[in-house]
DNA sequence: TGCATTCCTTGACGTGCATCAAGTCCGGTA
DNA sequence: TACCGGACTTGATGCACGTCAAGGAATGCA
């Protein structure tokens, strides 16, 4: 039997796709992959190529993003230890809908869409499981495309209101949210640039909806919020 | 054994998502599906509602699309017989993306979520099926989403360029499409507005790209279609 | 032939946003 | 303390697109 790294092992234990998988099975796919470490600032994998793996993230963070011809780049995920790199464009057999880059020195463990298969096909638990993932993907890359007919600070209220109910704290003064990345990289999120989310943030807080505080926001008014971003969030 | 409608087994029967399922199963399903007849513009399902079920058209067609709250809507697709209605909303369980309209008289057979989840637990090859399915509609969803990043004329030139793949036929005076649906349609799908589409066609015909002969497009220059379009497209 | 309806195009105008260009506010370092 | 660089903000400008409004152009019907 071959060795395979203890935290290479636990990486792929711990992917939500196959949670719920016999430990046997996701021995022998963690004997079937590839593992790599490379450099922060390498490309991992690149947009348009054929996507033959899937990534496991074993250390480190990968930012996942599209590149158009133009240069200007639309940020999709950062995906941590413990979760999967465009499983979905694996799955389909496509090419590869985006960039992905290594934001931190990483490791990562690659699995061929054929092994994810076989697993799939051995457990049925599973199977439903991956749908479901599936499945809840596309309906949140439904609201994201409709999100885009709803303009810059409409989208952000959508953000802020969705992340509160991740991390939101209630204090005394409001609620409290921390974006958990810089401004720079939550307006390529939303799809848009720097300057123009600082003036969503500046509008929303001239009418009284919430107060910026670094990369923490105080939300006053949580019913503001959702009106402006009045989507339908989802599970 | 109960009753089943001839014409709506064989609509289930057809349904790409378990086009490789036995008649047996698919008989079961037929079996447990609930029948409904509307009218030409009745409401089939609303964007916010709990998406128990999912529904196969068995007569007629049906247009999915997003209504904004400030009334603007965003055309997704037209469902026509044999094919399913927000199947991911259903699978995943959570709240229906989008509302579904009848755009002309429809026979809709709903099926239980449960219902669909129990074929998939018995018969694996539904199951790879299901999740290449979803996997390319998450694909093809991202690259919408990307998509949004370039203007009009881009994303019309793309549009172009794929269904030129499906239906162009070689002409000597160049490459004819049928766009296959109004161009207000058209214009919806693309996430525009009539005028800004009929303006994006003048522009691409006065670069002599093309030619707008009605509801059929003469591509003269497809390299300056793929060129403009520049995406990935899928599979 | 005339009329109505639907579909599409063109023009004029306002607005949201990307871009370019200065700042301002920090935390880190010597 | 002084200095520096990155993160963020603010202002000015141009452009793409949505909206409103006014025509065509094709089709169906009497």
């Amino acid at each position: 039997m071959t060795y395979i790294r203890p935290d290479v092992l636990e990486a792929i234990r711990r992917c939500r796709l196959w949670r719920r998988a016999s430990d046997e099975v996701v021995q022998r796919l963690a004997e079937s992959a590839t593992v790599r470490d490379e450099p922060r600032g390498a490309l991992l994998a690149a947009q348009g190529e054929a996507a033959e793996r899937l990534g496991i993230v074993v250390v480190g963070k990968a930012r996942v993003y599209h590149a158009a011809a133009d240069g200007r780049t639309m940020a999709f995920e950062t995906v941590s230890a413990g979760e999967s790199l465009l499983p979905a464009a694996a799955l389909s057999g496509s090419r590869y809908p985006a960039n992905v880059e290594a934001s931190t020195p990483v490791t990562i463990a690659w699995i061929h869409r054929k092994e994810a298969f076989a697993l799939i096909a051995q457990e049925s638990d599973v199977a439903r499981d991956v749908i479901v993932d599936l499945a809840h993907k596309v309906v949140e890359l439904t609201s994201m495309v409709t999100g885009f007919a709803s303009d810059v600070p409409s989208r952000l209220a959508r953000f802020l209101f969705n992340r509160s109910l991740e991390v939101g704290t209630a204090t005394p003064a409001g609620l409290s949210v921390d974006i958990g990345m810089t401004k720079a990289e939550l307006a390529s999120a939303l799809g848009t640039v720097p300057e123009t989310l600082s003036r969503a943030f500046a509008r929303l807080r001239d009418d009284s909806v919430l107060e910026v505080r670094g990369r923490t926001v105080l939300v006053k008014d949580v019913g503001a919020l959702a009106r402006l971003g009045s989507g339908y969030e989802e599970s």
